[in-house]
DNA sequence: TTGTCAACTGACCGAATGTTCGGTAAACAC
DNA sequence: GTGTTTACCGAACATTCGGTCAGTTGACAA
């Protein structure tokens, strides 16, 4: 006889994964703030009520979108790839990672972006965002003082410059359209902010 | 007798541009949906009615807000400095410019960055931004056709990488704390951009 | 056929939203 | 003083908000 199915064939309708990933898709488009549960019930094709019966709330929903995106990162930050060798290839190597991160995760990467600290949710997001930044910030220090990055420039400022870039890219990159692979995109983020947009006449090796 | 003074001399109270000033900078703090006139009421020391004495409504803040930093950006791209000479200086005239109009108008400018489309006031914004995007897009390429710029990454996404480095300093940037001046933060995103951030072993000239 | 249960509906709640309006106190003009 | 204007308050407005709850439906098991 049929084994019962171990993980329930969820026959129709919607799960928690679907109702996040809709939700999240909705709250990019017009902000969180902007998304009223009726906005959302109208995206999943059910009532606002049906919601609350997978989720326990609105701020719930964002709270599990954002720890997504952090989760992304803080798995990265861990790797002993972020932490043995060079500070400048560690720092090539985090920026690549990152944006394989933020492409993976675009909806979720882009939601917390956007955070500006509204609520208690909001708020341990943006604290957990700040602990990346640091990380992040020491690599940079770490790579100007051993000599790899122009000395002209304060790392405290390489840093932003570096990290604005690559978010920015949660502002126009569509996975579906004809737009770059995570890794060709890093490759020419990496060429713009390690070696310049500008031709030179002769390269170096 | 003394003449008639002029402009009248505003006793005392608000007037509709200290009520939009405070209004964005509320905005800004935690997102134009998140503000209720409540709020904006607080931080100007009124009640919500007397919001209602100097300007129409919520919508037309935002809107004569986003006009500020869109009436700049377009300033910029009719002056001739944007239009003569080789495409290479023009785009970094350009992109200098687009720093000083951020920081200078950076209440605005970064309300604009945020913009989603939500209401019919949003949308105009937005397709005056796509506007100017496609003026700087325009740029890059010809500066890419002339051999300015280096042949291997495709000149839309140099577009795409270099403005959103410029407006990601919308994040984070505030003229009163001890940040670079608009000069100096234009001269290290150039560096970055143009030259690189990797110290060379000797430097051209 | 009966019962179970996951998945949902529709009616509803109190609170908050943007906006309006009648009134009013202080400052000014004469 | 008298009248007018400026800048505001307080109460109320209709609507929308996030959320609750009693009930219904339809697939499946026994």
């Amino acid at each position: 006889m049929a084994a019962p199915t171990p993980t329930r064939p969820r026959r129709r309708g919607h799960d928690p994964e679907s109702v996040l990933s809709i939700a999240v898709h909705v709250f990019n488009e017009r902000g969180y703030d902007g998304t009223s549960m009726e906005d959302l019930a109208r995206a999943l094709g059910v009532t606002k009520s049906a919601i609350y019966y997978h989720v326990p709330g609105k701020e719930q929903l964002l709270g599990r979108a954002l720890d997504r995106a952090l989760d992304g990162l803080f798995a990265m930050v861990a790797d002993e790839r972020a932490a043995a060798g060079p500070a400048i290839e560690r720092l090539e190597w985090v920026v690549r990672q990152s944006v394989r991160i933020l492409v993976d995760r675009l909806p979720y990467v882009t939601l917390l972006l956007r955070v500006r600290g509204n609520s208690v949710t909001e708020q341990a997001a943006l604290e957990r965002r700040r602990e990346f930044d640091r990380f992040i910030s020491r690599l940079v220090k770490e790579a100007a003082a051993d000599g790899s990055l122009r000395p002209d420039v304060d790392p405290a400022l390489v840093t932003r410059l570096l990290f604005g870039t690559v978010n920015s890219i949660a502002e126009w990159y569509e996975p579906a359209r004809g737009n770059a692979s995570p890794d060709d995109l890093a490759d020419a983020l990496l060429k713009m902010a390690f070696n310049g947009l500008r031709s030179r006449p002769a390269a170096q090796g």
